[in-house]
DNA sequence: AAAGCGTTGC
């Protein structure tokens, strides 16, 4: 039949083109299908040579399928040089080829071809050319360009559609413009929101230091009838995040119950960030827990270990835990090397610190940056050795939020070991660049009492009340079951009777007794500060509720029962050896007070009980 | 045919 078909063929001339074309059509179908499905360079090059010579070259349609081929294999030039050579680049072609620089890591390149496809006017954007370049913008946290290519968008009519609003939104929230965010979202009401919009704009919160509002809208989403889409891995990965920060256990355990109900603890960015949710949670049982679940480790999971186990004062541990991490060939980042630092640091391994500082670029390929010198100088500063810090302090050229960081552990090592040539140093240095300025003039205030110049002292206290410079109040809290109580510096309202300050000098001398080292004399030194100035009083009594929480959850709980204590500044340092003295104190009856009392989160949905 | 969301530091 074929035969017969060809021969007509052959003599029917005014149909072998009708013939031909429908042969070339075939092939290319058969061709632009591989090309969908190929993985492999080479297979996508041979495509790309056979489809040239059936003379598609010029064929918008099969070309663009060409380019996202490469773009898949991560060929950006490929597909760039592709592009470049088509004679009718469609909209489909610009937008692949800018999506290709997103994902290859070109934010600024995916841009500058926005720039050229709005100056050669031949090809207007679409939706998924805006989203497309607002995540580039998200990349590069550039609010400014992201702005004004949203005023475009408006101008373009072409806002409601739930990808582009998404993607929006989240680049607000990347550079940090909540509140815009907020907005963008709360617009999408019309055209729909869906998973990923939410995980926007959880994310925007979560990520901008608002946590309690991230985890707010988690709830909202969840009891939210209108859709029936269920928190994905993204969702859950950002919502534990902000429970990491916020210290709070009870609602990131229900988080952990949604991530087991959904089948996502094999995830393994979901299983960090709950390795994570658990050490900041102050349960590092819980964080091993899950670092030994994971099957295929990363950099990160380890390094969320690590710095669990440096922050919990377990240095050697830690520092066992990168070796191990480094024999099984993932290649520590800066990070990793911050938190092998922070192990040094809070557990007193000086001479390891310095050798990790010092071999770091040779033997990890890391090379120091300011955070890690501000890390070796504080741990200097801690164990006494203020000149060395305060020499290596000098020699790191660094300012903004970063030199902040710096000369702020300068001048607290300064104020612990009672050096007001340091204090002075860094103070000066901290004002000088306009960061921190309060903490610096409270400092340096203490240190001019301590060495006598009261006259200077009250200056600066003045100066400092007529520059408006107030100090964040700190704050400490526990949670007990359901119950979230803090306590505020300063604020000893809930101890009426006295009892809790007694308590705290009871509990502060068997500390002594013990050997306890640190900030021990609080309770003692506040009588010589309290007339100086409100900070030394402050970090007293941030330090004195720690204890005060401790003893409030003696009280209030089961034997057996974790106590957990977390405050605004850091971690608790001392919570280990806080720990192994209370257990050995018998009960007391204090009366204390609520102080404050958090709206809570009833756990009621929680599925994994099991793992606890 | 092309598009949007997540984890480690302070």
């Amino acid at each position: 039949m074929n035969k017969r078909f060809l021969q007509n063929v052959r003599f029917a001339p005014a149909n072998a083109s009708f013939v031909n074309d429908v042969f070339h059509l075939k092939s290319k179908a058969s061709l632009v299908h591989k090309l969908s499905e190929s993985t492999h360079l080479f297979l996508t090059s041979s495509l790309q040579s056979s489809i040239f010579k059936l003379g598609f070259a010029s064929d918008t349609f099969t070309v663009n399928r060409l380019i996202n081929s490469y773009v898949k294999l991560r060929e950006t030039h490929t597909a760039r040089k592709l592009f470049d050579e088509m004679p009718e680049p469609n909209v489909v072609s610009w937008t692949s080829v800018i999506s290709g620089f997103n994902d290859t890591g070109q934010p600024q390149t995916a841009l500058s071809m926005f720039q050229q496809m709005h100056e050669d006017e031949s090809v207007a954007p679409n939706e998924f050319t805006f989203a497309s370049v607002f995540k580039a913008c998200s990349a590069l946290a550039e609010s400014r360009i992201g702005k004004s290519i949203h005023a475009r968008l408006e101008m373009s009519g072409r806002r409601s559609n739930t990808v582009v609003s998404s993607s929006l939104l989240d680049m607000y929230g990347k550079c940090n413009d909540v509140e815009t965010a907020r907005r963008v979202f709360d617009s999408m009401i019309g055209c729909g929101r869906n998973v990923v919009s939410w995980t926007s704009i959880i994310t925007a919160y979560a990520q901008n230091a608002r946590g309690h509002e991230a985890f707010e809208l988690f709830r909202t989403f969840n009891s939210d009838t209108t859709t029936l889409d269920r928190p994905n891995q993204f969702m859950l990965a950002s919502v534990i995040s902000a429970c990491s920060s916020l210290g709070r256990l009870q609602w990131g355990k229900v988080a952990h119950g949604v991530v087991t109900h959904g089948g996502y603890e094999v995830n393994h960015v979901v299983a960090t960030s709950l390795l994570d949710m658990y050490a900041k949670c102050g349960s590092l049982s819980c964080a091993e827990k899950i670092f030994l679940r994971i099957c295929r480790h990363s950099v990160i999971s380890y390094t969320s270990m690590i710095m669990a186990k440096a922050k919990h004062g377990l240095g050697e541990a830690a520092l066992q835990l990168f070796d191990e991490m480094v024999a099984k060939r993932i290649r520590p980042n800066y990070v990793t090397l911050l938190a092998v630092l922070h192990a040094c640091s809070h557990s007193g391994l000086v001479t390891e610190g310095l050798g990790y500082l010092n071999s770091m670029v040779e033997k990890y390929g890391v090379v120091p940056d300011p955070r890690h010198y501000t890390c070796v100088v504080d741990m200097l500063g801690r164990f006494g050795r203020v000149d060395e810090a305060y020499a290596l302090a000098k020699t790191i050229e660094v300012g903004g939020e970063q030199g902040a960081l710096l000369w702020g552990a300068l001048l607290s090592a300064g104020r612990l070991h009672g050096r007001v040539d340091i204090v002075g140093e860094a103070s000066k240095r901290l004002i000088e660049s306009n960061q921190q300025v309060t903490s610096a003039y409270v400092a340096l205030s203490n240190a001019y009492a301590v060495a006598g110049g009261w006259e200077d002292s009250e200056s600066l206290r003045l100066e400092m009340r007529r520059g408006g410079n107030v100090k964040e109040r700190a704050c400490s809290w526990i949670e007990i079951k359901d119950s979230v109580y803090a306590f505020h510096a300063g604020d000893l309202s809930c101890d009426e009777s006295g009892e809790i300050v007694r308590f705290m000098k009871d509990l502060e001398k068997r500390m002594k007794e013990r050997g306890h080292r640190g900030s021990s004399s609080m309770i003692t030194s506040s009588s010589v500060f309290v007339d100086v100035d409100e900070e030394a009083k402050e970090e007293i009594v941030s330090l004195h509720c720690e204890r005060l929480a401790l003893a409030f959850g003696l009280i209030h709980l089961p034997e057996g029962s974790t106590i957990r204590i977390m405050n605004n500044l850091r971690m608790c340092r001392d919570c280990h050896e806080a720990f192994k003295l209370i257990s050995g104190i018998v009960e007391r009856e204090i009366v204390v007070r609520d102080v404050n009392r958090f709206h809570c989160f009833k756990d009621g949905s929680c599925t994994c009980r099991d793992f606890w």
